[in-house]
DNA sequence: GGGTTATGTCGCAGGAGTGTCGCAGGTAGG
DNA sequence: CCTACCTGCGACACTCCTGCGACATAACCC
């Protein structure tokens, strides 16, 4: 499962320095300098984790993590200059859940972030069942049901299957497809895409020729029946 | 609602330190000076929250906390004298949920303690025996039962088999178990699981070559049978 | 209809993921 | 010092996945 992490960060360099380290753990990075950037960026695409500076342009970070707490359960970890102790008081007050202070050990960062990560991958089991109609899909167990009976999907069958149920009806593009599931790098051929979906429809289609459940939108990608 | 903290220390001075605050905020506050207290106390208690030292007589603090995660999601704070960036790495690797080094500001690792519960306001599920059809664990004994007879199993693989039992059927990634068991530090081989799985089927399994408890999820990683 | 583009269909080869097993260094206990 | 066991590692076999290419078919536009 390819992890998101969201940087707000207005200095270059150390937004950089970060972006390296974290696409070298395997992480998709998203990047914004300003708060307000950060917010919209934030509900946009709902990270996983989120590093935010105090010191930014305009909103300070303090303000924006209160307003990330404000909607979102998203774990938040300051990274800042600012080391005296009452401002990362301030901070994890503020609904911060972790504090780091520059500069930093990237490698330290990086067991910060996988230990947020960690706890929020917990409650992945409250997570419901992904269903749409006689597909059932279980997160915690990896398994797809029709009507009961297990459907073997490979790995990335059941990620496309997640994201398209998960999508609730609403047409996903090829792009937003290889983003999320084959993660940046190795976009490749577009066809990619239309292979998998043929595949997986002789998988969970009653009659694969004619989809009723994983449906075309001709030049705009798939969708699953509403 | 009161809540409980537990403090592992041998340091007198710094452990009455830790009391004080503790209490002045409003903690019920357990003490214990060496890991194995610790461990007995945990399990007795079960406080809210863990801190612990990693300079203790005997056991080292990491041996503890990697214990505790085995059976128990309590968070864990690590309050050391360490300040070696390899050092927090491997505390939080080994499950800790912070790190924070001495000399500590009280403020400070008051605000981090109450991020922690913050956290871990949700629920939780009761504590259940580690049982998986005809498999038991027995956590006080490091044992293994299956239909009643012992098994023998070594450390490794106890702990293995822990995590996959109190996971309850859901998927473990490989990443995973390297995580919780290994401690990453020695992260290697990513073989190395596969390997202790097939040790531990040829120990469990009716017929290792057709597991029916302990299952490979292709592309995911292991889970036990439902 | 004819041309053009988007998508469906399908087989193949390389490769990734996993099971299996033996080996050797390490470790604990006698 | 010896022994037994644990444990990480590497090698090999095997299955299944998956990207790709080639062609067929359907939708769209004039």
């Amino acid at each position: 499962m390819i992890r998101t992490v969201m940087v707000v960060e207005d200095d270059d360099a150390i937004r950089m320095v970060l972006r390296t380290n974290l696409e070298d753990e395997g992480y998709r990075v998203l990047e914004a300098t300003t708060a307000e950037q950060g917010l919209l960026i934030v509900q946009d695409e709902q990270p996983d984790v989120v590093l935010v500076d105090l010191r930014l342009p305009g909103i300070h970070g303090l303000d924006l993590v209160r307003s990330l707490r404000a909607t979102s359960q998203v774990p938040i970890i300051i990274v800042t200059a600012q080391t005296d102790s009452h401002d990362v008081v301030a901070g994890l007050e503020a609904g911060a859940d972790d504090y780091v202070t520059k500069p930093f050990v990237a490698k330290e960062l990086m067991a910060r972030i996988r230990t947020q990560l960690r706890r929020s991958a917990q409650p992945e089991e409250g997570g419901e069942d992904l269903t749409c109609g006689p597909i059932e899909l279980h997160p915690d167990t990896a398994e797809v049901m029709r009507n009961g009976e297990q459907v073997p999907v490979s790995r990335i069958e059941f990620f496309v299957l997640a994201e398209l149920i998960g999508a609730k009806g609403r047409v996903l593009s090829r792009d937003h497809l290889l983003r999320k599931v084959w993660g940046y790098g190795n976009a490749g051929d577009g066809r990619v895409v239309d292979n998998l979906i043929y595949r997986l429809r002789n998988k969970i289609e009653e009659d694969p020729a004619n989809p009723e459940l994983l449906l075309t939108v001709r030049g705009f990608g798939y969708r699953m029946k509403a």
